[in-house]
DNA sequence: TAATAAGCGAGACGGTACGTCGGGTCTTCAC
DNA sequence: GTGAAGACCCGACGTACCGTCTCGCTTATTA
C-alpha cells in the first residue's frame, strides 16, 4: 500500500511548469549548466521550490526537459533531410550544419549540459535516444535508404553503423575538444563513410 | 605582479599526495562521480581539507589526476599493439578488448568520471591529450604506419582519421548506452574502416 | 531600500529556538565559554547550523539570551527586596546573598560569560541593562526609597550611586578574582555605604 | 622524567620578543582584541610562528605582556601620587585621570582586551595584580597613610576597601558602558569615600 | 677554527570551526 | 486545494587559524 501521494496532471499549472522550463534554459546559458541550482532556477521561474520537487524527480530532469523542449520548438514537428538526389552533396550540406551548430557557442552550453545528463543517468539517456536522437535517425535514415535504392549506397550497409561511423567522430571531436569542427572535416567524414559502404 | 602565495612544491608531502589520490580513485568506485566530496577524500586519506585546496584547483584536477596516475600504473610505460603481419586481426584483438573495458562495471565508473571532468573543463581535455590519449595514440599510429608500409592501408590516409573513424562510434555508443559493446560491434568497425581506406 | 531578506518571526519553530538556548545555556556550563561552538550548539539543539544563522547574529547573542532566559526564568517575574524596615540587616542579607551566589561554581561559569558578552558588545551591553539589570536595580532602588522616608538614608542621596558604591566594589573583586567573596566584605560594603550615606 | 625540551632564555632573540608584542599592540588597536591571531601577530612581526609558541604558552599571554610591556613603559618606574596636603583635592585629580584614560578610545581597546585576560584566566589575573596593579595600589595606599597620619581619613580604615570603595564604581562603569566617565563621577566618588572614611 | 647545536623564518601538515549555499521536506497562507 | 513562500535539518563548500612538525639558515658557544 502506497503512501505516495502523487500530484493530479489535471491540475498541473501551465504557466508554472512554463516559467520553470524557460528559467532553467536561461540559467545554463548565463551561469553554465554545473553552477545552476533548483532554488535559483525557482527563483527566478517565480515559484515555489515545492513545484518543482512535485513534477520532476531530479535537476537533471528538468534541465533536461527544458533542453528538449528548446530542440523540439526548432524543430517545429517534421524532420527530414534535403533529398536532390545527389547523396554526397546532402550529406555534406548536414554535416556541414551540424558542424557549424557544435561550434555556435549558444548551443554549445546547453547541448553540453544535455549530454551530461545523458551521460550520468541511463533513464535519461532512454528518454534522449526515445524523444529526440531517434526521430532525428529515422529522418536520416529515410534518406539513406533513398540512396541505397538508387545504388548509392550498398544494399546490405547497417544504416544504424553508417550512422555511428558519420556522425561519432564529429561528436567526439566536439565533446572532447580534440580538434577543430571544420567543414573540411565534415565533408573527410562524408567521404570516408562513402568510400567505406559504396555498392 | 602577482600577490598569490603559491604552495613550495619542495615541500610537498608525497605521503598525502598519495593518500588523497588512493582516496579519490577508491571513493569514485563505491559512492559513484557525482557524490564524492572533498571532505570525504580528504577524511578518508586522512588529511586536512586544506591539504587538497592547496595542491588542487578543484575537485575535478583531484579526481582527473586520482585516474590518470591509475592509467599511467596500469600501462608501466610503454605502450605498443601487437604486430603480427596480420592488420586486420591485430585491429579485432585491440578493438575486442577496448570494448570488454568499457564494458566492465570496475572500470566504467571512473573513466565516466574523467570523462566527465574532460568534457566540463578544457584545462583538463588539454591534459588528458597531452598525458593519456596523445600516447596512446601515437603507439596506434606507429602500428597503422607499418600497415601502410606493407601496403595494407592506403599510403595517403591521414591516420589520426583512420583512428576517429576507428574508435569514436565504439567511444559513443559506450558514453550514451546506445546499444551493446559487443566483439561482432568491435569487428564490425574493423571492417568498416579498412574497407574505407584500403589501398 | 534594504535588499536583506529578513525572516519571518511568525513562521519561527518555538521548539529550535528552546532547544538551542537550552544547548547553548548546557554547553557553557560543561566547556565553559570560550570552547562553545554555534556548530556544538546546533548539534546539541539537533538543529541546522542555518536555523542559528538565521535568529541570532552571533555566538555571543545565543550565549546571552540564553543566560538572560535563565535568570528570567529564575526570577519568576516581580523582584522585591526584604523590607523589614531595618535597612542594615536588609542590606546585608541581600549583599551576602549575592557574594555567595558569585562564589558558586555553578553560577560563576555563565555569568562571566554573559559579562565577557557585554563588555565586548555594547549593543548587548543596552540589552542587559534593559532587560536584567534595570528591574534589578529598580527593586533595589524602592527599598532604598523607603529607607529615605524612614529617615535611615540621606533624603537628597542619589541612589544610583548608591548602588554604585555598594555594589561595585564586590562585583569587581569577583571578576578579577581580586579577594574572596567572604560574607564579612558584604557586610563592610553596607557599613561603608551606610556610613557615607546616612542622613 | 620529563622530555620537554626547554628553550635556553639567554639565547632569546630580543629583536623577535620585540617585535611581536609591537605587531601585537598594534593589531589590537586595529583589529580589536577578538580577532588577534597567532597567525597576523606573526605575520606582522615578521616572525615564524613557532617562535611565538615557544616562549609564550597562548594568545591571551602575548596580548596580556605586550600590554602589560606598554603600561610598564609609560610609568617610567616610580609611581607617585600628588600629595599637596589636600587629599581631596589630590584624590580627585587623579580620579579625574583615571576618568579621562579610561574615555580614551586609545587606551579603551588595549585596556578592555587585557580586562578580558585577566577575567579568563586566574594565572593572569595573578601576574596583573603581581606587576600592575599591585605598585599602583602601593603608590595609592602611600597617599592614604600619609593622609591618615595627617588627620584626613580614619586611623583605623582599611586602606584596600577605601580603594575599592574609591574606583570600583568608576571601573565598573567604564567596563559595563553603564554611564558617562565624568569629572562630576569622578569627583563624587571621592567625596563619598571621603564621607565614609573620615575620622 | 671547526663542529655542533640552538634559535629562527618559513610554511606544510592534520584538524576544528567558521559562515554560506543548496538539497529535499514540511507547513502556512492567499487565491 | 494548488501553489508561492519560506523555515527547517542536513551535508558540503572553501577559508581562517589552531598548534605541531619539519626544513634550511644564521649565530654563538664548546671542543
Amino acid at each position: 500500500m502506497s503512501d505516495a501521494r502523487k500530484p493530479d496532471p489535471a491540475r498541473r499549472s501551465e504557466r508554472s511548469r512554463h516559467a520553470i522550463l524557460e528559467a532553467a534554459r536561461a540559467l545554463i546559458g548565463e551561469v553554465g549548466y554545473g553552477k545552476v541550482s533548483i532554488e535559483a532556477i525557482a527563483a527566478r521561474a517565480g515559484v515555489g521550490k515545492q513545484t518543482i520537487y512535485r513534477w520532476w524527480p531530479s535537476k537533471g530532469a528538468v534541465v533536461f526537459e527544458s533542453i528538449l523542449a528548446l530542440s523540439q520548438d526548432a524543430e517545429g514537428g517534421e524532420v527530414a533531410l534535403p533529398d536532390t538526389g545527389d547523396l554526397e552533396a546532402d550529406l555534406k550540406l548536414v554535416m556541414r550544419a551540424t558542424a557549424a551548430e557544435f561550434a555556435d557557442p549558444a548551443f554549445d552550453a546547453p547541448i553540453r549540459a544535455l549530454t551530461m545528463e545523458i551521460v550520468n543517468d541511463p533513464g535519461l539517456a532512454a528518454q534522449y535516444h526515445e524523444r529526440l536522437a531517434g526521430p532525428l535517425d529515422e529522418a536520416k535514415k529515410a534518406r539513406l535508404r533513398a540512396a541505397q535504392e538508387a545504388g548509392q549506397l550498398a544494399a546490405d550497409a547497417d544504416l544504424d553503423l553508417v550512422l555511428d561511423v558519420l556522425y561519432s567522430p564529429l561528436h567526439r571531436r566536439w565533446l572532447h575538444r580534440s580538434g577543430p569542427l571544420t567543414p573540411e572535416y565534415a565533408d573527410a567524414l562524408v567521404d570516408v563513410t562513402l568510400r567505406a559502404f559504396r555498392p
